[in-house]
DNA sequence: TATGATTGGTCAACATAGCTGACATAATTG
DNA sequence: CAATTATGTCAGCTATGTTGACCAATCATA
C-alpha cells in the first residue's frame, strides 16, 4: 500500500501483496505468520472501527431520543457497574478531564439518573449510584449490547470467544489490561 | 446488575451473578453457554471500549502533533487504501454528512496531504487521492497501528485471530459485514 | 494545631467533529 | 429539455473533549 517505510521487523515484507488474499491454505491455518500479512492487520484494522462503530450504534439512537450522548452512556454503565464508586474512580476509568466529567454527571444528577452520598470513611468523596430511573436506562442500554455479543458469541462460539477476548486484550496498554486483570481475574491474561 | 428487564432470550439468566467467575472450567471451555453470562458479555463491551481507545491512541497523538484529529486520519487510511475513489464512494463508509466531511476533506486537499482528480468517465466526480505528503503520513499511522495488531496477533497464534476476526465480523450490522465480505472474500463470512 | 495534600466543584474560553437545512453548479441520464 | 446525481458551500447548532485558574471541604501528618 505505501512501498516506503517498510512495516515493523515484526511484520514480513510482502511487497506488492494482492489485494485480496486468494491464500493457498485458509487464512486460520496453523502456519507461523499467515496472519501477520499488511492485508490481515488492515483488515483487523477496519473490523475494528466498523465493529465499535456497530456496536456503539443502537445505544447512541436511544440515547438521543432521551437528549443524552455516549459520554452519558459511558458513566451510566461504569457506575452501574460499580455502585459507590467514588468521582476520581470515574475519572481514571474514563481518562478524560475533570471538567469534561462534571458537566456530563452534573445532568445526570439534575434528570434523576445517578445520586450522590458523602463518602462514611472520607467525607469528601461523592459516592456516585444510580437512581432507579437510571438503573432503568442502564439496563436498556446494556441489555442492547449484550443481545449483540450474544448474538456474535454464539454464533461463533467458545472458541472463537476465547480468541476474541484474548487478542483484544493484546491491543490493549499494558496498563489497562493490568487494571482489567484484576477486576476478571480468570478471563484475561 | 439490573434485575428488571431480563436479558435476552438468547442469554441465560444468571440472577445475582457473582462478580468474578470462579468458573469450575476455563472460560474458553466447549460447555455451550459457559461464555454467555452477563459477565463474559459485560467483559466483552468493556474490552470493545477500552481497546478501541488504546488502538487509536498512539495515531491521536501522532496526528494532534500535525493539527490533525482522528477524522483526518480515517479519510486519509481510506483513500490511501482505495485510491481514485470518489467523494461519495467515501461518504458511504464513514456514514457521515457531506459537511463533515467537507471541512476534513478541504482541509486534507489545502495543506497537501490529498489531490483530487476530475473522473474520466464521469467528469462530476473528484477521484482522491494520496499525495506524496499523503502517502508519508497513511505509511507512519498505519504502522503504527500494525504494529499493535501484529503484536496482539503473535502474541495469541492464529486460531486466536480467527476467533477475533470472527467475533467482530459478527458484531457488525449486516450491511455492513455484507460490504466487508466482498473487500475480504476469503477472510470475512 | 498548623500545614500541605487530596477530593471535588466551578468559571471562562476554546477546538473538533458531528448534525440540519438550504442552495448552487456541473454533468449525466432519460 | 427535464430530472437526477455528484459535489461544494454557507450559516448555525450540539456534544464532548481540551487548558488554566481558582475555591472549599476534608484528611493526614509534622
Amino acid at each position: 500500500m505505501s512501498p516506503e517505510n517498510t512495516p515493523t521487523g515484526n511484520v514480513p515484507r510482502v511487497k506488492s501483496a494482492s489485494i485480496s488474499g486468494s491464500a493457498p491454505q485458509s487464512s486460520s491455518g496453523p502456519l507461523k505468520g499467515l496472519y501477520l500479512r499488511k492485508q490481515d492487520l488492515r483488515r483487523g484494522i477496519e473490523l475494528m472501527f466498523f465493529a465499535y462503530r456497530d456496536f456503539t450504534g443502537e445505544a447512541d439512537q436511544m440515547l438521543s431520543n432521551l437528549d443524552l450522548g455516549r459520554a452519558h452512556h459511558r458513566v451510566i454503565y461504569f457506575v452501574g457497574r460499580q455502585p459507590g464508586m467514588s468521582v476520581s474512580d470515574l475519572l481514571s476509568i474514563l481518562k478524560i478531564t475533570k471538567q469534561s466529567l462534571s458537566r456530563v454527571l452534573s445532568h445526570l444528577i439534575n434528570t434523576g439518573y445517578i445520586q450522590q452520598t458523602k463518602g462514611a470513611r472520607d467525607k469528601r468523596q461523592r459516592l456516585l449510584s444510580l437512581t432507579k430511573k437510571g438503573e432503568a436506562l442502564e439496563a436498556k442500554l446494556t441489555d442492547l449490547q449484550c443481545r449483540r455479543f450474544a448474538a456474535a458469541y454464539s454464533a461463533r462460539g467458545g472458541a472463537a470467544v476465547d480468541g476474541f477476548v484474548k487478542v483484544l486484550s493484546s491491543l490493549l496498554d499494558d496498563e489497562i489490561r493490568t487494571d482489567l486483570r484484576q477486576q476478571y481475574p480468570d478471563h484475561i491474561d
